[in-house]
DNA sequence: CGAGTGTTTGATAATGTTCAAGAAGCGTGG
DNA sequence: CCACGCTTCTTGAACATTATCAAACACTCG
């Protein structure tokens, strides 16, 4: 774990951005907003590929991702890698609902990455307040995106596969206010996104291809724009989960 | 649902295997068992291919499933079935660590089943008593399947698919007392396996003979063995989870 | 025996992988 | 500013894996 202190510039706008998410979830009490304002300013840089969390680590302290992605992730003896889900800024892990939870896989920063602790959400989860709230939340997201992954693993084919994974990262950067027109930032290489899908990079760069051919999709370096949603969420079977719409249905201005 | 009494003579044998799961876990208090030998006797029958549970159902009943096999599963809108997980003999379902939560997929009997009620497991995740522990012991379990399940899927061949799925259904009813020599029973068709591995049936059909030409395993009818765990759990990168191990220890004479 | 369901087989096609090499983007140091 | 090395993206060709379709076979139950 290679840590250390965040630019000076920049940790007023992540504290801001922490407070918001938590907030997203439902209005904080004075003493939520208090201890996360406080929590958040302990916040710390990570660098590219650093293991945010081991496998096997014990859950019990919650943290925040402010900035940059990370993936939940097992290799394989042979070095074949699946990565089970994505961590995209604002979203908070190591999380667990049963007491003495371990890490079933371990957490990697895929760019230079911020994160702070959020005590606040230790074992808060069946607790009254908006902690309790944000604590079921995620870990009811984390789940649904789970079974989301199952199901295009196993039975979608290429095609599919990878738009639903676009669609999923729309919706939940979305959340976040961090799409604009369809339009985000995917800050990694295509061989992170393969390792996602099951797929080899060579066959995910032809999907990619296809789907730019088909005028689905756009791409410029790590911009991707979704240019109809539409088809796409038909042509992939996609359902945002509930426990996304219900956020972003929060957030709309 | 489609339920109805259990046969008379069952009843005896099926609440004594009840009670001698939930005693694999932790020794019961006497109120403990008190309770689970009450709920047993509510045991009732599910048909072949009844719907224990729908998905989105709220998930506080907890439920034990005595005789037959289930499994999770969610359809796609074009019929293409994913199974996540299956149920075996001994499984507990309808536990949920977050209160409030909600099925994620919906849960099929593969298999003519008994099912009975265990309020006793309610809520009791923070509890002290063994009953704590066990709702602790399959959540984690669960959630260890669900990761193996997405590596299968992900990044493994047909070949090793279906080798570490036939090795959890080995040590998962090796831990209910239901292997012998090597040897199980799977009372479902391939076309179920194939759903689960997200193969075709013919597909999953040609693996099973190259199993078996290769003196990997044995089947007959619905009887599988398998003939060299140790090569098997080699070729499919195959691990036991950890929290099955643990009771696989306390179970062994 | 006959219907129904599940398994096996063969032929063929689609999907996805591997390998190898070239092109494009990016940072670094001269 | 350019040259260089590094990584990522892209391309082509050959190959492997898995799917699909259709038919035959086997087993089970009435």
């Amino acid at each position: 774990m290679n840590r250390s202190r965040v630019q000076q510039g920049n940790t007023g706008r992540l504290r801001d951005f922490g407070l918001k998410v938590l907030a997203s979830h439902g209005s904080l009490s004075a003493e939520e907003e208090q201890s996360a304002r406080a929590s958040l300013a302990d916040m710390q840089a990570a660098e590219d590929d650093a293991e945010l969390m081991a496998e096997g680590a014990p859950l019990n302290q919650a943290q925040i991702l402010l900035e940059g992605w990370a993936v939940c992730q097992r290799v394989l003896s042979d070095g074949r890698r699946q990565i089970f889900s994505f961590l995209v800024p604002g979203d908070i892990f190591g999380l667990c609902a049963r007491p003495h939870g371990e890490a079933t896989c371990a957490i990697a920063a895929l760019s230079p990455a911020t994160v702070a602790p959020l005590p606040l959400l230790n074992d808060a989860l069946n607790t009254p307040g908006t902690a309790g709230r944000i604590v079921q939340d995620v870990l009811a997201l984390q789940e649904s995106l789970l079974i989301n992954q199952v199901v295009r693993l196993g039975r979608q084919s290429a095609y599919e596969r990878l738009i639903g994974l676009l669609l999923e990262f729309h919706d939940r950067l979305a959340v976040m206010d961090m799409v604009e027109d369809g339009s985000f930032i995917l800050p990694f290489t295509q061989e992170v996104l393969s390792d996602a899908l099951g797929l080899s990079t060579v066959h995910t760069n032809r999907t990619l291809q296809q789907l730019r051919r088909e005028h689905l999709i756009e791409t410029h370096l790590t911009h991707v724009r979704l240019l109809d949603l539409k088809m796409l969420a038909g042509i992939s079977d996609y359902r945002m989960p509930s426990s996304l719409s219900r956020r972003a249905a929060s957030t709309a201005k």
